[in-house]
DNA sequence: TCGGTAAGCTGACGGCATGACAGGACAAGT
DNA sequence: ACTTGTCCTGTCATGCCGTCAGCTTACCGA
């Protein structure tokens, strides 16, 4: 599948070899936890990891490519969003637990990997085409399956028919990514953390099913 | 009202000297859109406004600085943001053209600033006081508004009780940024820009009115 | 016209991060 | 013990950072 993790200069790395590049790894990614992304310096994440700047080299040409390294495992695990909407119903209550349990497990994912995301989606905005692959593959997970749900409303009748599905999908999905990187604005603006996730839930319903929801 | 420009050792500015600096803040946003943050570099922006990077850090401590400088500028023009919906109506055809001309006039002008908004957003999600109190400077400018209406509504008994203003007003106003800062991801799901606005406004008319609009 | 003063700019410098290389340390097999 | 290939690091040239002293320029009052 994916061919044997490799040094930057071509040698293939072996157990230990693949334990130092992934303590990099965890390290940067803790990094980018406490401190801006601007000033994560090579040398810091080497330090931390108990070796040498040289190392780091070894496996990754730049602070970006280990980023770019970590946010593909993330994206991986990403897949598990898909479960919040396969089989789901957006009828009556059970569309109404369906676009909660979508708010709450998408946020939680979020705010779990919030530190690599944020860099994920600078460079997604700034226009680099390998982070922007990174950021559809997770988002797809979810948007798909939205988009989905809405063409079928709307297949139904019960959704008008100018309605374009993916572009509501996407909009609620991007909605909910950027609710979750910017929690702490809407705590200035009054509103709690258990507060907003209804209130996100029912946008959510709005737009999925056109109606509010039945609760 | 705002003290004198000064420099960073305490002298202030005069005509020659704020000329200089206002270059080297055009030359910092020219150099934002065109290469990613991380790799924006005092010694850069100096060559490029013809002067030298000693010359920078008289009037800024860093690139941070400046761009701080930059984005409050930006959060000035955006006072103009609030007659996009100052006076508006949300009900019958009029709120669908509000909602139309409030998605419309936001992106435009995320569009204009994209390149300084990235940053703010960063910084503002990286946890820095100061980047977060220009974004809500922005956001206020929409959000309160929106807010109200939303609240007026709910008092003439047009909205469930339970529902949060502000969390919904924050909820739209933060999808409409993530959206116009990632328009590319869009049209890679096969939204083209025109398709998008529409969608957009209907999902703020949904949200702001809990009904569909009458076109 | 002529200093005097403050503003404005830059060359130069120590310090640190970067990125490349060669060579030493280490583990595993013979 | 010896060989082999992996793994790590000391070292070095390069370039950016951030600061300072000192030079040039503009303004102003006498």
């Amino acid at each position: 599948m994916t061919g044997q993790v490799r040094t930057v200069d071509g040698r293939v790395a072996g157990r230990r070899g693949q334990a130092t590049r992934q303590k990099l790894l965890d390290c940067l990614s803790e990094m980018l936890s406490s401190s801006p992304y601007r000033d994560v310096k090579v040398i810091d994440v080497a330090r931390r990891a108990g070796t040498s700047p040289a190392t780091f080299y070894q496996y990754f040409p730049d602070v970006e490519g280990a980023v770019l390294e970590i946010a593909d495992q993330m994206a991986a695990e990403s897949a598990g969003l898909t479960e919040l909407l396969e089989g789901r119903s957006w009828t009556g209550k059970a569309g109404w637990q369906t676009a909660q349990e979508l708010v709450d497990g998408f946020m939680e994912f979020w705010r779990k990997n919030d530190a690599i995301l944020r860099v994920v989606d600078l460079g997604a905005a700034e226009g680099d085409k390998r982070f922007n692959k990174i950021r559809l593959k997770i988002l797809n997970s979810v948007t798909s399956s939205l988009t989905e749900a809405i063409s079928g409303l709307q297949a139904k009748g019960r959704i008008d028919k100018d309605v374009n599905p993916a572009a509501i999908a996407g909009a609620l999905v991007v909605m909910l990514t950027a609710v979750a990187s910017h929690q702490k604005g809407f705590s200035t603006w009054g509103v709690k953390q258990a507060e907003l996730k209804p209130n996100l839930a029912l946008l959510v319903h709005l737009g999925v099913t056109g109606k509010k929801p039945t609760k």
